[in-house]
DNA sequence: GGTAGGATAGAAAACGATTACCGCTTCCGT
DNA sequence: ACGGAAGCGGTAATCGTTTTCTATCCTACC
C-alpha cells in the first residue's frame, strides 16, 4: 500500500505538501501543485493510514455504541439511528454487545479507549456491578480528559440519560388507558429489578395506580428476565397465584410477546378473557396476534440525538439534554375487563382461577 | 494517559523492556523487572495505545461485519455469531450497515481499509453494482495483500461463499415437504432476482419440481422486494393471475410474514385454505399467527465459523470451506391442500379464484 | 583461564501522517 | 527602491509502540 511519501515522491513535492492537498482543508496549495498530487495519489491507489493520523491526534473517527444484545430488536433501532446520523458525518460505527455481561462491557470499554474512540454511546442503562462500573467510570474518565464524548441514553449509576425517553411518564400514560377501558386489578411484568429502565417503568405504573386511586399490591408484580422467556414466567407465576387480575402490563415487549405465546398455550383469549400491554414497540410488536398493545419509543430518532449530543461535545459546544415523549400504540391486545372469571386449565400447572 | 514512555520511567527500565513486559510474551524479563513494570503500569492506569501498535503491525483488531440492515434479525444473528467468537479473541467486532446501498458500502470498506482492519467479513450477498464491486474488489485486494483476512458468508460476485448455507438444497427440501403433504400447485415468492441468495433458492425450488416430476409454471414465480411488503405484494399478484396454486413458499421469512399478514387480511384460511412456506426462520416466525414452517438456519454457527475462517487467514493456515446444513421447522402454516377451490373477495380487488 | 553462549537490558530505527516553524519569492504600498 | 506581508513549499519533530541490533553480565565447559 503506497503511503503519502510516495505520493509526495511520486509528485516531485514534500511529504507535507501533498499531506495539505490530500487532507487539511485550508492551507493555501497552488492549484498546479495540487493536481500534481491529486494525480499521484490516484495514480497510487493513496489511501491515508486512519492508524498514523489517529495516532497523532489522540483521535480516531470512530464511535461505539454499547448495547446489552445486538439481536434485541431495541437496540439493533438506535444502532440504527446512530449511523444514520454518524455516517455522513464520517464517523465508523462500532456496536458492542455486552450480552449482559459486566465483564464484557468492561473488555469493551477498555478497548475503546486503548484505540482512542472518538465516542462511546450507551444505549442501556449500565449492569448492577459496582466493581466493573468503578473501571468504566475509570476509563471513560481518561478518554474524556483526552476529548472522547461520552453519552448516555439510559439512566444510569452516576446521573440521568443525556438523551432520554420517559419511561415512567410512558408506563403510567399506558396503565391510565388501562384504567380508562375499566381495569382495576392490572398486574405487572416487571423484567430484572437491577435495570435502571425496569425499575423507572414501574416507577410510572406505582404513579399511574396512586394517581387512579387504585391501591399497590406487590403480588401482582413480578421480577423475571427482560425476554420472552420471562413473559411466559411471569404468566405462570401469576396464574399460580391467587390473586386476581384482568390485564398484564408488561416493562417491555419481549415480555409481553412471551406472555402472549403463553397465554395461547393455555388458551386463554386475549383479549377476550385478558388485557396485555407491552413497552418499546419493537417492529414485530404490530404482526402478532393480537397485535400488541404498547408504547412507542422513538429509537431511531433517540441514536440519532445520541450522536449529535456526542458531535456536540466532540465540537466543545454547549449540550442540549433532551427527554424524549413517548407515544401510545392501542391495537388489539387490549379491551375492556372480562365480565366473568375464566377458568384455566393449563399445562399440567392444575387450574388457575383468573379475571376479578 | 499515560505512555509506555512513563511507565519505563517509574519502572526505571528502558521502553523496551516495558513493551517486553506487557505484551510481547516470549522474551525473557526477569520477574524483579517484569513485576516493577507490572506495578509501574498500574499506578499510572496505563492502557496501550492500539493505535501505535497497529501502526507499526499495519494491523489493528478489529473484524468487521458488513450486513444489508443491521434491525433484520437475520444479520443481527450472524453479527452475534462473529462476536462471540471474535471477542474472547481480543477482537473488536465493527457492524457496518449498508442500508443495500453500494455507495454506502464502498465507503465503509475504503474506511476499513484506511484503518487497517484486521478482517472483514461479508454476511450477505453483494449489491448489483458493477462499479461499487469494482472499486471494493480493489479495497479488498489491497487489503488482502497487507494480510487481512477477508471472508463471504453468501456467494457474492466473484465466487462461492467461505462459509455458506445451502440454500439450494434447504429450499428444495422445503418444496419436497410440501410435495409429501400432497401440493402440487405450489408459488413461489421468489424476492429480487439481483440477490445471489434469492437465486439460489430460486433454483432449489425448481429442481425439487423437477425431482418430483412436477412442471414449472414461471407465472407463479414472482419476484419483488425481500421484505414484507413483498410478500403483501406477491400475494396480490398471485391471486390477481389466474394460476390455481395450493401452497406458496417464500424465498424468505419476511415475505412469508407479509404474505400471512396479507392473507389474514383477505380472510383466507392458512393453512386450511393455502400453505405458506417461509424460510430463515427468524426469531418471530415462531411466534405469528399461525406459526410460520420455514427453514432454519444456523445462523449464529455461521457468524463463529466466519471467524474462525479470518482467524485461520490471518495464521496462515490451510483455509476449511463449509457448508453449513439447513434444517425443516414445519410449524403450523402448512397442511393437506385444500380439497375444494375457495374464493376470495378481497380488499377491493375483485375476486379471485385460490386452489385447484 | 579463556571463551562460547545464554540471559537480560538498552539504544535507536522504524511505522505514516500532521504541523509548527522557517525560508524563499513575489508583489504591493509608500 | 525598500520594508513587509502574503503565498507557497520544505524540514524536521512528533505521536506511542515494537523490534532489530548490540552490549553487558554470568555461567559453564574445555
Amino acid at each position: 500500500m503506497a503511503s503519502i511519501t510516495e505520493v509526495a515522491r511520486l509528485a516531485g513535492v514534500s511529504t507535507a505538501t501533498a499531506s495539505r492537498v490530500v487532507s487539511s482543508a485550508d492551507y493555501p496549495v497552488s492549484e498546479a501543485t495540487r493536481a500534481r498530487v491529486l494525480d499521484a495519489a490516484r495514480a497510487l491507489d493513496y489511501v491515508p493510514n486512519a492508524l498514523a493520523r489517529g495516532l497523532l491526534k489522540s483521535q480516531i473517527p470512530v464511535v461505539a455504541v454499547i448495547v446489552h444484545d445486538i439481536t434485541d430488536p431495541y437496540f439493533a433501532e438506535v444502532v440504527r439511528g446512530v449511523e444514520d446520523a454518524a455516517s455522513p458525518a464520517g464517523y465508523l460505527v462500532i456496536t458492542c454487545s455486552s450480552e449482559r455481561d459486566a465483564e464484557r462491557e468492561t473488555s469493551y470499554v477498555r478497548l475503546l479507549r486503548s484505540m482512542r474512540a472518538a465516542s462511546v454511546i450507551f444505549a442501556a442503562s449500565g449492569l448492577d456491578d459496582p466493581e466493573a462500573n468503578q473501571e468504566i467510570e475509570k476509563h471513560l474518565a481518561a478518554m474524556r480528559s483526552e476529548g472522547a464524548a461520552v453519552v448516555h441514553l439510559s439512566p444510569h449509576a452516576l446521573g440521568p440519560a443525556d438523551v432520554g425517553i420517559d419511561n415512567e411518564a410512558g408506563m403510567a400514560s399506558m396503565i391510565a388507558a388501562l384504567v380508562e377501558l375499566g381495569h382495576r386489578e392490572i398486574a405487572f411484568l416487571a423484567g430484572p429489578s437491577t435495570l435502571f429502565v425496569a425499575r423507572a417503568r414501574l416507577v410510572g405504573y406505582r404513579r399511574a395506580l396512586e394517581l387512579a386511586g387504585l391501591p399497590f399490591d406487590e403480588r401482582l408484580v413480578i421480577h423475571t428476565s427482560f425476554d420472552r422467556e420471562g413473559g411466559a414466567l411471569g404468566v405462570d407465576t401469576l396464574l399460580g397465584g391467587d390473586v386476581a387480575f384482568t390485564a398484564v402490563a408488561c416493562a417491555n415487549d419481549p415480555l409481553a410477546m412471551g406472555a402472549l405465546a403463553r397465554l395461547a398455550e393455555l388458551g386463554i383469549d386475549v383479549p377476550g378473557q385478558l388485557s396485555v400491554a407491552g413497552f418499546d414497540d419493537v417492529p414485530v410488536a404490530a404482526i402478532t396476534s393480537p397485535s400488541l398493545s404498547t408504547v412507542r419509543l422513538p429509537l431511531r430518532e433517540m441514536g440519532r440525538r445520541g450522536f449529535a449530543e456526542a458531535a456536540r461535545i466532540l465540537n466543545g459546544e454547549p449540550l442540549e439534554q433532551a427527554v424524549l415523549p413517548t407515544e401510545l400504540a392501542m391495537r388489539s391486545s387490549t379491551g375492556a375487563p372480562a365480565a366473568v372469571p375464566v377458568t384455566v386449565a393449563g399445562a399440567g400447572r392444575g387450574e388457575a382461577g383468573v379475571g376479578a
